[in-house]
DNA sequence: TATTGTTATACTCTATAACTATA
DNA sequence: TATAGTTATAGAGTATAACAATA
């Protein structure tokens, strides 16, 4: 195996170590990982429903039942825009909002005992690496990405 | 935001961005998520049902849906222990293999664009601190991590 | 005609509860 | 009784295809 197989192999491990992380707490709130996300990409956003199928990478329809649930549960509202009576809004309910913030609160104390075994230069250290390497240090695509 | 909240962010990012990487990969070869991480598990294992739900954090009713649709595709294959006549045995088919081995591959290649935004050292010195984060580098759990 | 979103359909993934077989 | 695994059931997540409304 090559150094380069080495750091591919960590990402993928500590990949899936992360998101475990995220499906247990997002199980104890009844929501699934895309639910998670959802509300995560909601939070600083109010987007339509084909570009929040562009952003989670997931067929239109299957945003449609999403919505559909979290707009049961009150966690986001659906609003029509007046400009293109097509269009459908999506946005997050204040309900819906302070969900997420419990979440993020949860998921990065979830993440503190794996953080904490690193000491502070390498914690720096580790975060500038990541930045570089998903791109947000150099990000020039239109396409966001929100911290869930 | 606090540094370490900085840390857990990038955590989060970046492993999305991976998941995004191996949902493709699989659902170009007609594999969930979970299918791969099994097929990677069966790697090196042949574990019994109710290991494997536990490495997954799965239901042992879950796998046996998962395993018997793997097994009706040729990937993996089901044995009865002599031992205990209640343990079902799980190991990964020749096929099974071929493929794991050619998606190790593709993920590989897939996350190289990433792993090529850093020089050399920055790779060495990611790779060790991930490995240092998820607990590879010290290790003492009996609970094996497959690459996938 | 093209685009936005929903609906109908089918399949996978998942957990809970009840069950069978073995220990 | 306890454990290993399966099955029945129900619901969420997903894509494809067909559809309605609007542009």
């Amino acid at each position: 195996m090559t150094a380069d197989d080495a750091l591919e192999d960590a990402l993928v491990r500590t990949s899936f170590r992360v998101m475990a992380v995220l499906t247990r707490i997002g199980a104890e709130h009844d929501l699934s990982l895309t639910q998670l996300r959802l509300l995560g990409l909601l939070r600083d956003r109010r987007p339509r429903m084909t570009e929040l199928a562009t952003f989670l990478g997931l067929d239109k329809s299957t945003l449609s039942g999403l919505v559909e649930r979290a707009e049961r549960r009150g966690l986001v509202q659906r609003g029509k825009s007046p400009d293109d009576r097509r269009v459908v809004d999506v946005s997050i309910t204040e309900a819906g909002s302070e969900l997420a913030n419990l979440l993020q609160a949860e998921v990065r104390a979830a993440l503190t005992p794996f953080t904490d075994r690193l000491c502070t230069d390498d914690r720096r250290a580790l975060t500038h690496l990541l930045d570089t390497l998903s791109g947000t240090a150099t990000r020039t695509s239109t396409l966001p990405d929100g911290p869930l």
